[in-house]
DNA sequence: ATTTCCCTTAAGAAATTCACGTAAGATCAC
DNA sequence: GTGATCTTACGTGAATTTCTTAAGGGAAAT
């Protein structure tokens, strides 16, 4: 049975030392190599790509995230380990949206760095208890923003203007808005006018885009 | 100490009773009551309101999210339990939209039962593990999604052409745009119009929802 | 009953955009 | 070098929108 081959990035030397220490009894581990920046990574892994890479959030001349998104790209197969000091919603936003399989904080145990590590070999996602926690925050954080921002602030507008913004948002000329409602063109324009005051929008570009965050409209 | 009040509401007789069977011998607990529909739950809680609601989802007049929707308005210092056998992403993602502070499959423990019960009775919100990793699954989905979606169809315009279409969607006119860049304001039309044909968009109002979706511009 | 708000219509003037066509210098790939 | 693409620019007439001001009728509120 293969081991598992594992390339370690951090600034630190100390912290990588640390890691190797808790990994080296892991008899079905391997550790490759280590780097202490994003360029010396890439000059490594290049001559003996590694099946996980576990990366510090922080370097001297990139960091992790980008470092990710680069691995993505060329070694699709690589999985990255983040594994930072920060706990930052941010950054675990961005290092999954960067492809990372897995985030760790620094003070993670023993046990929880080699389950994280056979997980995402296997193919999983593993994020320790702590980060779990804040992307829940988030995740509830974002389901009730998506409830509360449309009626945020209550729509003063009448049904009619509202009607109107809406045709003219889909993308109707004023000429098909007064067709399709069987009103005035001048009709239409005034209505767009009264919006537009009420609302203190200066452009029809900002007419179209309060449609939108108002769920008026589709995107 | 006083105790915390639970109203129940599910369809089922049975599993109503089974509920209270694991709550009965909480000495902190005190089943103020049941319904088995939404009516009923209302016009019962408006009696005597609880300090949670144990919610299913699936209700004969009714369903979960609704209820919650109304609590979360009428009542928002009651707390709102689901205890559904459903698992999927939406619910839960409405559940928590629509204002619940836990979510708990069917199958769940008495213990974690309790657990959630004393979590979300002091504020806490409790989301079981198998419900926390859906919630996660999702989270890395959207942050994935989040990454895909603004190249999934390579932008095919200039960069000038994006700078233009950039500020039209800002809200400049195009005399601004012209004076901003220093360019003739018929330069400005011809861009515009350069970028309606190439992306085949018959208005302003497609202009700008194409800079939006694409991110070219903030909303 | 009076007021207020909403919906409606209207029109002229100014500004803007649209839809054509045309074209010339720059840059870049082949 | 040559062709393709990008960027710049102008013109013109038609279409459209914007700004402003004005006003009548109906419904709801006071």
């Amino acid at each position: 049975m293969s081991k598992i081959r594992i390339f370690l990035v951090d600034d630190h030397q100390l912290v990588r030392d640390g890691i190797k220490a808790l990994l080296i009894s892991a008899e079905d581990l391997l550790i490759l190599g280590e780097a202490s920046s994003g360029r010396e990574c890439f000059e490594k892994i290049a001559l003996d790509p590694p099946d996980i890479l576990i990366l510090d959030i922080s370097l001297p001349d990139t960091n992790g995230i980008e470092i990710t998104k680069r691995i993505t790209v060329e070694y699709p197969e690589m999985r990255v380990l983040i594994l930072s000091m920060y706990t930052n919603e941010d950054f675990i936003f961005n290092s999954v949206k960067a492809g990372a399989r897995g985030y760790l904080p620094k003070n993670t145990s023993r046990e929880e760095l080699l389950s994280a590590i056979h997980a995402i070999y296997e193919g999983e996602e593993f994020f320790s208890d702590t980060i779990s926690r804040i992307m829940l925050k988030s995740y509830v954080r974002k389901a009730k923003e998506d409830d509360l921002s449309p009626q945020r602030g209550p729509i003063p507008l009448t049904s009619r203007e509202i009607e109107i913004l809406k045709l003219f948002a889909e993308g109707y000329i004023n000429k098909e808005i007064s067709d399709q409602l069987d009103i005035s063109i001048r009709t239409v324009e005034t209505h767009k006018n009264h919006i537009m005051k009420k609302l203190e929008l200066k452009s029809t570009v900002e007419l179209i885009k309060y449609a939108i965050r108002n769920k008026i409209v589709e995107l």
